[in-house]
DNA sequence: GTCACTGCAAAGGCTTTGCATGTAC
DNA sequence: GTACATGCAAAGCCTTTGCAGTGAC
């Protein structure tokens, strides 16, 4: 094992602070967005590795949501998402959980599940008037 | 409304084919690759088209699994997929079913559902020798 | 001072668009 | 003959890579 020194860099810190506060997953120009807001020099680049060193020490879940480019979000305990297909909403939910599904599927195809995604396409409140 | 009157054209009724005889959801290259083993002139972009306009007007899923790309799948009934982090393979589940899940998002959370997308990564039966 | 991080430019992969040509009907 | 479908080239978008310069420790 490689003796990795990870250091504390302003740009990492403030992506990571934004993605805690962020309320449903964010992409690339989002956290762009955010560190050109904070007047910090930004640069895609490193946002996106930066989003890639998060998440590949498992620290965020990268998530894709059929807009053909991945989104962010800190990993948390089992949710899942509403996605409203006219305003382009994202709600998170806390509460409906997959409980028995993943032993059940474990059981039946002897697969060995590390992880699930279970995401909800339609209309949000708001945009059922 | 446009009058649409839809041609029926080489190409198309190879990749309807295709996806219909698809145990698992394809991506473009492998529509193309498949399109060249029957020596039919092809095109990507053809490719493209032809996919969405069955897309569009509600013949196939167009679906992600964390790749950066679309993956096609003729649309079949309620349905869900295992998708192995080893060796890539996707296996479809028919019997799994999340049956009150809708229902009851749609009274909690006022949600509109459409559609929903249940997706399990992890390791299949044979490469966990 | 070192090693990891950043920035810029360039490239890569997948997908879409514009426009002229071809073809199913 | 008339749309609609295709092919080619080019561009668009998101993301990754190479390499030199910068900065955290």
């Amino acid at each position: 094992m490689v003796l990795n020194k990870i250091k504390n860099t302003p740009a990492r810190s403030a992506i990571s602070e934004f993605l805690k506060n962020s309320e449903c997953p964010v992409d690339a120009l989002q956290i762009i967005g955010f560190l050109r807001s904070k007047k910090l020099k930004t640069n895609k680049v490193t946002v996106y590795r930066i989003v890639d060193f998060l998440y590949k020490n498992g620290i965020v879940n990268r998530l894709e949501f059929g807009e053909g480019k991945f989104r962010y979000e800190i990993k948390k305990g089992d949710h899942h998402h509403l996605i409203c297909g006219n305003c382009d909403s994202i709600e998170d939910i806390n509460d409906t959980t997959v409980p028995s599904l993943e032993k059940e599927i474990q059981q039946k195809y002897k697969f060995l599940v590390k992880r699930h995604s279970l995401e909800f396409f339609g209309i949000c409140k708001n945009c059922q008037s």
